[in-house]
DNA sequence: TCTGTATTTTACCGTTCGGTATATAAAAAG
DNA sequence: CTTTTTATATACCGAACGGTAAAATACAGA
């Protein structure tokens, strides 16, 4: 099992560095200290592999993500809690992270795209719930569950990934701040 | 000249439906009627037609963009007039908004995210300048400047791709919704 | 010790990749 | 009418692509 989980330790790092599609397979095992005949044993085809991370990070965060949504609590208290769980996840994971913003901005008829694409859904799903679930705070929003949510994620996630220093590899922001963009989010910019 | 142009628009389209890494230079010259060494003594190289693509374009929207901070106004009408003027691009060339969406998440080692690096300093710079141009009217922001610039470009560009029908191949939003989302950002989801 | 299974290797597949040397048309300049 | 420049095609390059057949190795349990 130490092959298994070397070569995917690897290809989320080229995958993230270098891209999905330009990241070679070849170059995967060079750096897992295999060859390809393994990580086919295991994963089947690339895609298989991309797979695999997916459902192995996802499995970490989805059940935070509910505990945070499922939780009593104020619409406040619940973005608040949200923007702590993107932030946490981001500075352990912040190459996951980056990589999974790229395969969602990737083009739709892409492998990768499509791959990742269920897992978007979930987890977009996760966040409109927060909304839907607070509507005796926020009123019926006409709607706008999907639009709030939408701009949610767009707002928190520009910012976390533009915080982003790829030199040291850290994010140069607090969780402090992340509650700030949640506050400018719920109240406006003269907040 | 005919022919420089059809492999610009064919490879526009394949960069965005297939992705940059995945779209094959034979297949572009394909699809344009050419071959290969055409495309090469136009641009000299795959890098260099996608340079090639973000200045005609990156051409017509800077000065549209630049009109729209000079103007002197508050801060409410020139973000409502920033959103219109990323509407009306999203709408008349959303293969090539989708595109530089792409390129932008795409890795930092990747070529195409080198190349069109400089492009996105240019946008973030402008925008930016919009929020500094206001500070008479937000107060000297504590240096929040690039985080409004940040999260209004996040929030807006989000909710610009999310509402993209990849169906239809059209914008499934009106303007007016983008000034909600405008209104959202300035006041808060209560308002 | 033998046998069966799980794992990993060597050596290779055909295809496509980005890119080019060279010849050839077409058109403008002399 | 020649010469030069611009533009396009034929035919090819080596390298890398994702993927695999088949053999060898490692390691169980009987």
């Amino acid at each position: 099992m130490e092959n298994r989980e070397r070569i995917m330790q690897c290809a989320e790092e080229l995958f993230y560095s270098r891209g999905y599609d330009a990241a070679g397979v070849q170059e995967i095992v060079e750096r897992a200290g295999v060859t390809k005949p393994t990580l086919y044993y295991y994963f089947g085809s690339k895609r298989g592999l991309l797979k695999a991370i997916l459902d192995t990070k996802f499995e970490r965060l989805i059940p935070e993500l509910e505990s945070v949504v499922n939780r009593p609590g104020d619409i406040r208290s619940k973005l608040y809690e949200l923007g702590g769980v993107y932030y946490d996840f981001f500075r352990e994971e912040y190459r996951f992270y980056m990589l999974l913003m790229a395969l969602f901005y990737s083009a739709r008829e892409n492998e990768a795209y499509q791959t990742a694409r269920p897992y978007y859904e979930h987890f977009y799903e996760t966040v409109i719930r927060v909304f839907k679930d607070c509507s005796w705070e926020l009123g019926n929003m006409n709607g706008r569950q999907k639009q709030f949510a939408i701009s949610y994620i767009g707002a928190v996630n520009q910012y976390l990934v533009l915080s982003f220093d790829k030199k040291t590899g850290k994010s140069t922001v607090s969780r402090e701040q992340v509650r700030g963009i949640v506050d400018q989010f719920m109240y406006g910019i003269f907040s």
